[in-house]
DNA sequence: GTCTATATTGTGATAGAC
DNA sequence: GTCTATCACAATATAGAC
């Protein structure tokens, strides 16, 4: 529980790249130990299998994507500031790592078993974090906004589902985007046009 | 090339099915030859080899995704008419094939080479459709509604990936809006919801 | 914990009869 | 065009030495 944190950090992260850029079915145990430096049969040590492995991998990215996100539309904050920060997140995570939406929705639409077992270990650990509660606060200060004629009105739902389009699509979409925008270049430069007018385009919306 | 394009069909038919709920690496030759109804080496007769047969059917269902909106944004429609439209196009099709946005998307990002045979193959049919086309029209009506105060400014492949964005992101994240809203019957319900509200959304965030 | 060697099955693909 | 039979190898997984 100590010297080997070293070969199990090296196999996920070796497997975190594999399953990101071939998917889970396509990776191969092979490439991956190679990638880890390490032989194949490690691999079967520290997970039993490709799926336990899979599922580590999983779980651990999906945490790091929505978990920061969720604690922030149910936290405190005015909503303005919630939009703001939540793009602010977004951009910052996902320019570093452009291929995670791509690799975390292929894996929840191919393999939706997982994201079940990840809700429940979810809450295990956070319970109030996922679901109701984010919807609850948002309801809350959405109704407020409404009532005082700062904003029109919007179910919680499509306020959290219109949000998460904007930040994540253009990087689930981005080998479409690059081609029709001509480059990846040209995709870098829309990323950072969007980083500076995401939350203006968001708030506009939400204006009476 | 008549009585045989009753199987050629068949088996496109049956891979999409499994291409879909199991991903390119993921399906297997048998299984779709299974679902087609005949033998696996049918599927060699038709296509050479599994690749061929994936390319076809990501190139006939991609196709079939973006080419009525494309052909919408780059028509002469007004602006808002063509924003109620897209939307309109986008609900219609993918509630009757929620799997679809999945199986692009993935498609796309593990296996960026089909995208791009797949743009050369349309600009030798279509090639006013694609591309710099579609940002010249919409720049030209985004540039007349500013100059009438009728808008705000916003570059137009924002405004083209903004609405993409909001119009196929839900069905991409669905097995996890699913499950955050409560089960797929919830999930529809949301769905519904976004079909009568999404254009005026998108319209609000374009007020001046 | 880490490796070598090997078992075992899965899976894409072809040859050839009908 | 469609099938049966089979090949060839890719890939997961395990046994067992060190």
């Amino acid at each position: 529980m100590s010297v080997d944190l070293d070969n199990r950090e090296r196999i996920l992260d070796a497997a975190k790249g594999a399953f990101m850029d071939r998917g889970t079915s396509g990776a191969r145990m092979q490439e991956i130990a190679d990638a880890a430096g390490v032989n194949k049969a490690l691999l079967h040590y520290y997970f039993q299998n490709k799926d336990t492995l899979a599922r580590a991998v999983f779980h651990r990215e999906l945490r790091n994507l929505v978990q920061p996100v969720l604690q922030t539309l149910a936290s405190g904050l005015p909503l303005e500031e919630k939009v703001r920060t939540v793009v602010g997140l977004y951009s910052e995570k996902l320019s570093s790592f452009p291929q995670m939406p791509g690799y975390v929705l292929a894996e929840m639409h191919f393999h939706p078993e997982r994201l079940e077992e990840f809700v429940t270990s979810l809450t295990d650990v956070a319970p109030e974090v996922m679901g109701r509660n984010v919807f609850e606060t948002l309801g809350r200060q959405i109704d407020a906004a409404v009532a005082e004629g700062r904003m029109r009105p919007l179910p919680p739902r499509q306020f959290m589902v219109n949000l998460m389009s904007l930040c994540v699509f253009p990087f689930a979409a981005r080998p479409l985007l690059a081609l029709v925008a001509g480059g990846a270049e040209e995709f870098d430069t829309m990323i950072a046009e969007r980083r500076d007018s995401l939350a203006d385009f968001f708030l506009g919306a939400l204006r009476p």
